[in-house]
RNA sequence: GGCGGUAUAGCCAAGUGGUAAGGCAGAGGUCUGCAAAACCUUCAUCGUCGGUUCGAAUCCGAUUACCGCCUCCA
């Protein structure tokens, strides 16, 4: 029985979406004024390792992750830059599927953009104002949070215990105009030049809040599955969410909010933020380390839990990831040495193993011990492929099943090949040497291939030779 | 000030009453022409103090430290 950690109750639920068989998730997406840090990362690859543990668990998913691609920051940074809005948006909307995509990050993933959403925001807004939720002052709207009953059930606090201001980023105007300081903006009048579209309260953009409720209702609908975020986001952000949908829609707006933990950098362990200026952009680390390196890091910390990111954290997925793939080229290697047939005493004992990933995941996707049985299951393959006898279909069957435990958390085990004619002669001239004892030229041959990143090993059924990744 | 989280070996980390999974790093060994890879062995009494219990990392109380949120944030 699968069981997610809810926000809202704080206690692990037993999972049921809405529908049987179909999983409706969202997950709040970046502000594309800038490349992605990895702490954008560490969401995007939790909540697509949660996504693909549905997948494997049976459940068709329908994912949806918005960009927003209109606020301040992106007024500003096309400012800075000379350029539009728009073109701030496009530059690192397509920086980000780049990065995503390095990641293994599932590309099957509705992206909606605000700015492409704005008819529909406005309608939402207009509702709210119908029906007493929220109020126009001077082309500004605010919702009314206090009139919303359970206001505060998310983040668990309570509205009059809120210090006003605490964080530093309300202005004075801003608190002049709202009825009530907890009220938030649904709609911002536009401050001159800037990018803006008619509305009923005049010139305008949305405030950052509504596009989520409007995106997550129009393609998931009214109740979705699961809302995914950083825990950042609780508050004000999802709450604001949840407000506003059920004021608008009178129905549950999300069954299970998720929320990932932090990226903590440096010795104090800091949240890594953009606002702090302690990021590390993905786009800058693709640069020298490999992507799936970063995506096993990520994707083997529980979901909400910190991550602390740093040489010795990249190092062990570095480790990590060489001994998944190791055991995958071992197993592939034997495979052209194997009996026919198969051994169900092996099949069954692989089948254990993936019982015990299954009962490990299925518990608010405990990545940690799901990923302990699969290092369980590469050791197991290490030991049977070194066995003076084996069976293909049983070598197949862990192949098989080692990829596609590695591919739920987003690890890409692949053959790798050798199409350069030059290095297989040099392959073969050194297993004749060493036939005749030729040990020098060997030794030679292999120190040779090694610097071109070839890595040659002889095992009692030949050699073998496997990529040296960088 | 309010609310929440975390504290387990050099590092990461599992574990919710019965005498501490797993991984990384380290040490020793097997295998190998030498290597490599793999495998085997080895490496902690669970922040501090007190309590409950036959028995606690696990429950209760207190305490300390660090981190986060309180309308920019994944």
């Amino acid at each position: 029985m699968l069981q997610i950690f809810n926000t809202l109750t704080r206690k692990k639920e037993k999972f049921e979406p809405v529908t049987p068989g179909i999983v409706h998730m969202y997950v709040c997406g970046p502000t594309v004024y800038n490349y992605i840090h990895i702490g954008n990362a560490r969401s995007a690859i939790a909540f697509d390792t949660v996504r693909r543990y549905l997948e494997y668990r049976g459940y068709k998913v329908k994912y949806v992750s918005n960009f927003t691609d209109v606020d301040d920051k992106m007024i500003n940074a096309a400012r800075e830059n000379h350029t539009t809005v728009g073109a701030i948006a496009d530059k690192y909307i397509a920086a980000f599927m780049q990065d995503t995509a390095a990641l293994n990050i599932s590309s099957d993933v509705i992206h909606p953009r605000a700015t492409e959403n704005i008819p529909e925001i406005i309608d939402f807004v207009k509702t709210l104002v119908d029906n007493g939720s929220a109020y126009n002052v001077d082309g500004d709207v605010y919702f009314r949070a206090r009139k919303f009953p359970s206001y505060g059930a998310l983040p668990h606090i309570n509205v009059d215990q809120l210090e006003i201001g605490a964080s530093q980023h309300v202005s004075q105007e801003e608190m002049a105009k709202k009825e009530d300081p907890i009220d938030f903006a649904l709609w911002k009048k536009s401050k001159g030049d800037e990018i803006s579209w008619e509305s009923p309260w005049g010139k305008g953009r949305p405030g950052w809040h509504i596009e989520c409720s409007v995106m997550s209702t129009k393609y998931l609908g009214k109740t979705i599955d699961i809302h995914g975020g950083g825990e950042d986001l609780i508050f004000p952000h999802h709450e604001n969410e949840r407000a506003q949908s059920e004021a608008k829609t009178h129905q549950t707006f999300v069954k299970y909010w998720m929320h990932n933990g932090f990226v903590t950098i440096g010795d104090d362990n800091e949240k890594m933020s953009k606002s702090l200026g302690n990021f590390i952009t993905v786009h800058d680390l693709l640069k020298h380390l490999d992507g799936q390196v970063i995506r096993l890091l990520m994707s083997t910390t529980h979901y909400r839990r910190p991550i602390q990111y740093s040489d010795a954290s990249v190092q062990e997925a570095k480790s990590n990831l060489k001994k998944l793939q190791t055991a995958f080229n071992n197993l592939t290697y034997r495979l052209h040495n194997a009996e026919s047939g198969d051994d169900p005493k092996t099949d069954q004992e692989v089948r254990q193993i993936v019982a015990d990933f299954t009962d490990a995941m299925d518990d608010d996707f405990n990545v940690q011990n799901g990923i302990a049985a699969v290092y369980e299951l590469a050791k197991f393959a290490n030991t049977y492929s070194e066995r003076s006898v084996v069976f293909q279909l049983s070598i197949q069957f862990i192949i098989n099943t080692l990829k596609q435990l590695a591919g739920i958390f987003g690890i890409k085990l692949e053959q790798s090949e050798l199409k350069d004619d030059e290095i297989w002669k040099l392959i073969h001239e050194r297993e004749s040497a060493r036939k005749n004892k030729d040990f020098i030229r060997s030794d030679e041959i292999r120190e040779e291939l090694k610097a071109r990143g070839i890595v040659l090993e002889d095992t009692p059924q030949g050699t073998r030779f496997r990529k040296e990744q960088q």
